[in-house]
DNA sequence: CAAATATTACGATTATATTCGTAGGCGGCA
DNA sequence: TGCCGCCTACGAATATAATCGTAATATTTG
């Protein structure tokens, strides 16, 4: 029997699942007022989304009285990691020093965070 | 008269850009022929991507006697810029930090680039 | 030149991702 | 109790990405 392993989410669903890690469990409403920060998204897409998630085993699902509870079923350590990897492997021919290097000329990066990059890549 | 920008490249466009980007200008045969190293792929589909791809921006033809001969029309650096921005919205709640913090620990990164990258953190 | 081979153009198909409309269920409340 | 608003389920439409078959065109070679 073989485990079945989640799938890459795709953008949308990596949009779900960053409302999810970002605020905890939560209704699709909420879930759904959040994207609709971002942009316009009707409720029962959302929704959708959410159930087709569930299945994949991307979210879980608390069966509560009023509404459901949906939460993510993946981590976003493990999920972030799968994200890289993947655009390591298409766009920078496998090296993700490029990445890292792209990705510091490309944003501006806090001083704090890049204080904590300094301190990782010391301990490596 | 409006500017028509480029748009992002899917995977599939992604990956044959990599080859040209690699290797300099290339006909499709070429192309497919290292495309098929990873993943099997007909000969015409990539043909039709390349075809695509020209009418969209991303790659330049040269009308050579032979085969025609392929290259490409956006730069490594500004297209990886694109992904790394895009990727850092979409999975990474805008920080570019937490991307870079995640690559360093997902994927193993040669000495040398440590160092390169270690300069360019002293550098901002 | 003519047959064999390679290359291109184009349309169609399939797969996957995204969006939404509508129907039905359930609790609260006038 | 019966209507109202909120929620879920489900099917279907639309959009986009990816794949390929076939026919037309060009090139090489015997």
């Amino acid at each position: 029997m073989a485990k079945k392993k989640t799938p890459q989410p795709t953008d949308a669903e990596l949009a779900i699942l960053s409302v999810l890690w970002q605020k905890g469990p939560c209704t699709v409403r909420v879930v759904n007022e959040v994207l609709n920060e971002q942009k316009p998204t009707g409720y029962t897409t959302t929704l959708k989304f959410m159930q087709l998630m569930t299945e994949k085993g991307l979210l879980r699902r608390d069966d509560s009285p009023f509404a459901h509870i949906y939460k993510p079923a993946v981590s976003e350590e493990r999920t972030q990691k799968q994200v890289v990897s993947s655009i390591v492997d298409r766009a920078f021919a496998g090296s993700a020093g490029k990445l890292v290097m792209r990705a510091l000329s490309a944003k501006k990066i806090s001083p704090e965070e890049l204080k904590q990059i300094r301190k990782m890549i010391k301990e490596m």
